[in-house]
DNA sequence: ATAATATATGAGCATATGTTCATGTGTTAT
DNA sequence: ATAACACATGAACATATGCTCATATATTAT
């Protein structure tokens, strides 16, 4: 998208008719320029999303500390099975955690060194400030 | 004897009653009591949640790069001020973001260097690889 | 083959979430 | 005072989410 057509785009959608902006049009067209792409964006919160919830909170913290099958996994929480494997499913679909197989039992650990290295950082700030 | 091969030796011999989990019990019990507390685990889960949703995403994105009030926010996300408004809100409320009131104009900028951080450094490791 | 064990998954349900719509509050201009 | 403007907020509505329950799949044991 050309500046041109951005300049454009910036018109009210918010029901302000000819309201001045407190900043200069142009800063705001660089601002939407800087955007990351929306996939960029929408990446972001998935991943987020995704430690937003104390029980995968939970079972992270847990897998930060040793790998761990499905039934330990249910102990450490006191979770039943299936709310388990429900949030396991998606913390693998969101590539923060991996699978290995050894016969009957799975074993979970943390697959993104990058969210463990979040995950960590955050929880310091919290255990701190 | 190893502490470790002990307390496998130990799991062996109380095993086999109800269902087996792989890892010895200690362990799971170390695990459990290096649990943080509840309550951190709710404050961490909310934090990622509130970065858990596109348009937060996009609002801190914005701020990121300049302090600026409700109507340019909305101008830049091409939202409805309302929409924008309940989202600050929330933002606020999970001290993301603090304002700063300047007659009927009210400007909104990042609140925490903390959030600041982590999510500059999520972004640049989904904008790599 | 049958049973037991470990995990996965679809359906259903109650609750949470994000947006819109209408309206309220507070400030500035006339 | 009245109007215009900037922002906040409650209610409503559609969708998403997280758990339970029942059941399916896969592996191992007998």
């Amino acid at each position: 998208m050309t500046q041109e057509a951005l300049r454009e785009d910036l018109t009210d959608e918010c029901g302000h008719e000819g309201a001045d902006s407190s900043a200069p049009r142009d800063t705001l067209v660089q601002i939407k320029e800087n955007f990351v792409d929306e996939s960029t964006t929408i990446d972001m919160a998935e991943m987020f999303k995704a430690l937003g919830d104390p029980t995968r909170v939970r079972i992270i913290y847990a897998l930060l500390q040793k790998e761990l099958c499905v039934h330990d996994v249910c102990i450490v929480l006191d979770m039943t099975q299936s709310a388990v494997s429900h949030q396991l499913r998606y913390l693998r679909n969101t590539r923060i955690v991996k699978r290995r197989k050894v016969g009957k039992t799975v074993f979970y650990s943390l697959d993104d060194r990058h969210v463990e290295e979040i995950f960590a950082q955050t929880l310091q700030h919290l255990k701190h400030g």
